[in-house]
DNA sequence: TGAAAACAAAGCGAAATACTCGGATTAATC
DNA sequence: GATTAATCCGAGTATTTCGCTTTGTTTTCA
């Protein structure tokens, strides 16, 4: 019952997308370098969120990804579905003896419900919310630090 | 993303036997055979849920299960923590370079939001409940195949 | 005493996960 | 144009987890 890597890998690259203010793109070798993430298995990761078009590919030389809506359009909730699927927690057996007949099985609606929560929670978090969290923590440990 | 079938089999074990009036214990062979699970898998997943306090074990001939307390008095989430384990999402890699330091790390608290989401989620739902969603389900169900 | 149940621990095959690798394509730069 | 640097793509692989079985022990009722 955890999230798989992908998601998390998947989270931290589109939020060190939101955090590369500069207009180039922003290559995997270095957002895995900066981030510490397997180079390689970011790519895939990369491609699957090109093609759900939460990111844009610049090719060759001097290439490499920018998100494709501004980061305030971004929710998590669409980058972990991308990359982890749908958020069913369980399937109610249909037909198997769960309790007779799916329509009778009152945990659907449990397990409904606990979807709901969980994809709700992520749909309330944008890129955008999550980089401003982010660089106030970041300036909140350096004045900690400074003290 | 799934909750492992340890949790929904516990679950509808549990459901069986809230279900099951009878005051004499409920065997584990029986609720597999009615409710279509592995016995010798929900025997070990019994034996947690036993370890965990929710059930009684009768030993020996004519043993079995019972609840260690009245349905209305077990949480799903109880039930789910003691078989997936606690419901966290993902563990920020502490001292990993996820941003540099765990307490600069907005993601943390992300995912502790979604943890809470889904768990005040199974909080909500008792056993008690779920039987009795359960049995005006089925008492639907049976009126409309009687019309 | 024998049968029937829970208990316990180990083992095991299949599937999912988390990667890697090799090469093909695309595009900027020399 | 050649070179280089990047994404793209498909296949391959090692490791872990999952789901379940097996074997045997202990407990208790009849």
């Amino acid at each position: 019952m955890k999230l798989s890597t992908r998601s998390t890998y998947g989270v931290r690259a589109m939020l060190a997308l939101a955090l590369h203010q500069r207009p180039t793109p922003f290559m995997v070798k270095e957002i895995a370098e900066q981030y510490d993430l397997p180079a390689t298995y970011l790519e895939q990761l990369m491609t699957l969120l090109r093609k759900a078009g939460l990111v844009t590919a610049v090719r060759g030389a001097h290439g490499g990804y920018i998100l494709a809506r501004p980061a305030v359009e971004i929710t998590l909730a669409e980058i972990i579905e991308v990359l982890e699927g749908p958020l069913r927690l369980a399937d109610c057996p249909a037909g198997a003896a769960c309790c007779g007949h799916p329509d009778t099985c009152a945990l659907a609606d449990v397990w409904e419900d606990a979807r709901r929560a969980l994809t709700n929670s992520f749909q309330q978090v944008t890129l955008a919310q999550l980089a401003e969290r982010h660089a106030n923590k970041q300036a909140d440990a350096a004045l900690n630090y400074a003290i």
